[in-house]
DNA sequence: TAGCCTACCGAAAGGCGTTTCGGACATTTC
DNA sequence: GAAATGTCCGAAACGCCTTTCGGTAGGCTA
């Protein structure tokens, strides 16, 4: 009678011995039915199965880690205080991983590299078996280091050391596909506005732009304007453009935030996008770019794909692949909206 | 010769065992030496202290978890699809448990049952010890059940069942705040524009501007417009709105977006705002209000505060403290700004 | 019938730590 | 000088599972 208590919610959780006391066989046995191993009659399988499932059985994921020394864990160490590029990484690696298959553990370091040297230390101690750090700009970042016992790979912020593995997004092939994509819809006096030339996301796609416009054989009309990433510096500075080039038909804005306030002037001047002047964007920020009258034409950095491929690095060093290091520029995407054409 | 090779980089990772050879003690002197328990001499410890720097020796985190039965991670089960909710929530949770000290495992079930269903298992099998459950909008949403061995907070959208623990924003207490602050802002023809009927934000915020009014001898102007949480739907609104009722002198808005559009159509109709009308929203979603002109006073939802507080719900349930279940109301946080005072 | 294979199962080691408990030795106390 | 007390350390069990390897029983061959 007292050992009889052999029900689902005798204590805690039930462990792989209940299983095998019930289903009246070893341990091992019991561990070679559920894991589908053979060497185990179709008969004894059979108990063993059901036994575990009246008790809702689960193997701890923990004990079988320590054995074969893989966590199935990686560890996404960010500094994008807003989600903004991290969420999408992350979906991308749990596509990637096969969802549930592996677990990822978001740390967030808040910009800070104490916290983010902390972070570290606590994922490493928790044995995961890859790290991918998510930067927040477009910007290298200081390399954590080749004394990680695990592969790491930096995304969206590559690291400044060359044998790092770094995906990042080709910043200088989305100025050539904004430009490519105005000239395709009839634009040459193109102008470009763009955010704070610290950036190296602001210079990259300028550096883009140029080569698009120089393999047509235009130029930019006046000099790319830098300042802040802010629609207010978007309304300011094609305000300016504007006056001084009334001629201008394509604007490159250098983010979503820019050409919203680029929309806005160019309204308040009496002039219509599309069909006065077309602007291209960059960032594809869903909230901003379809939210706009016209809606924004933008170059999606594809950062989803972006955190698939993260993944998939992780996952070949993990496995032993050897894996060339540098910096892979992942390209984007063009999103057509309403603000290069007009919609019918 | 062969046996020499105690150095840090033989094989992987060092173990307790490598840090008690070479320190000359047994494993056990190792672990309490390195644990700052009794019953080992000062020397001894620091012989061991020195031997676990000298090869980077860093305790294996699952080996503890097996033991001690707790693992020191929290799953965070989204299905917040821009990871607008629950970034900041998981910065909360971060906050409460003490950086390191507790790690989150983050799954996006993308709205999707079966997927959730698919990570609930996956962090059930690695033991985390609580799970917080994010929904993406705050109605109510089925319970994961009670079957679950591991105590479960609900946060942002609330079970649907009573006996679960819940944490959602207060709604209601938030169309007070709004119109409490317009009140005193000197305005009292006010009108609401708002989202989607179905969702309980868009219906509870009535709720409690309608009680404020009340309270304040007002009542609405008009009928509270329901449609989408759109820009577009604040431009159209608030034109019906202002044409039907010219002498409107504050609106309540039910989302930034909404407010945005708000924004526009008063200024398109040669009003200004906050000097004609002015216009308080929800969310506080900074890339919104803080680029609009004037920028929107806007009330907050606290979900850093509300993320906060889950984690300690979730911890004292761990602990054993007796955390009484139901719906708490997270009350917000009033960010005034240019849109209800002018600025000087 | 002896010898051998095959199919199935279980004991035990191992992975990495923590903790209990008892032992060895030194020091005090009467 | 014997007993009692303390200090410090180590053997071993334990947590939960996987895997190796040896053993048993039955069926087969010669």
């Amino acid at each position: 009678m007292a050992d009889n208590e052999t029900t689902a919610t005798s204590g805690r959780t039930a462990t792989l011995s209940d299983v095998a006391r019930m289903a009246g066989v070893s341990i091992a046995t019991a561990s070679k039915a559920i894991n589908g191993r053979d060497d185990v009659a179709p008969a004894t399988r059979q108990r063993v199965l059901d036994a575990a499932k009246k008790i809702s059985f689960t193997p701890n994921e923990l004990a079988r880690s320590l054995i074969n020394g893989r966590t199935g864990t990686v560890g996404l160490l960010t500094s994008d205080l807003e989600g903004r590029f991290v969420i999408p990484i992350l979906m991308g690696a749990e596509d990637a991983f096969g969802a549930g298959q592996v677990n990822v553990f978001l740390c967030d370091a808040r910009g800070d590299s104490i916290r983010e040297q902390h972070h570290l230390s606590a994922l490493l101690t928790r044995r995961v078996d890859g790290i991918i750090v998510v930067g927040r700009s477009t910007d290298p970042r200081p390399s954590l280091g080749h004394e990680i016992p695990v592969p790491v790979v930096y995304a969206y912020a590559p690291s400044v050391d060359p044998t790092d593995v770094s995906l990042t997004p080709d910043n200088r092939e989305g100025g050539r596909m904004a430009v490519e994509h105005l000239i395709a819809c009839g634009r040459s006096r193109i102008a470009m506005i763009t955010g704070d030339p610290e950036y190296a996301a602001a210079r990259d796609r300028v550096v883009g732009v140029r080569e698009a416009l120089a393999q047509a054989g235009l130029s930019l009309v006046g000099t790319p304007m830098f300042s802040e990433w802010s629609e207010h510096w978007g309304r300011d500075a094609s305000a300016l453009l504007l006056r001084q080039y009334p001629d201008i038909d394509g604007i490159v804005c250098g983010s979503d935030q820019i050409a919203r306030g680029v929309l806005d002037t160019v309204r308040d001047l009496g002039r219509s996008v599309p069909a006065d002047v077309a602007a291209v964007s960059f960032d594809n920020w869903e909230i901003l770019a379809t939210n706009s009258r016209p809606e924004l034409t933008s170059i999606d950095a594809n950062l989803q794909q972006l955190g698939r491929t993260a993944a998939t690095r992780i996952f070949e060093a993990i496995e032993g692949t050897e894996v060339t290091p540098g910096v892979e520029y992942v390209p984007g995407r063009l999103v057509i909206r309403g603000s290069t054409i007009a919609r019918r």
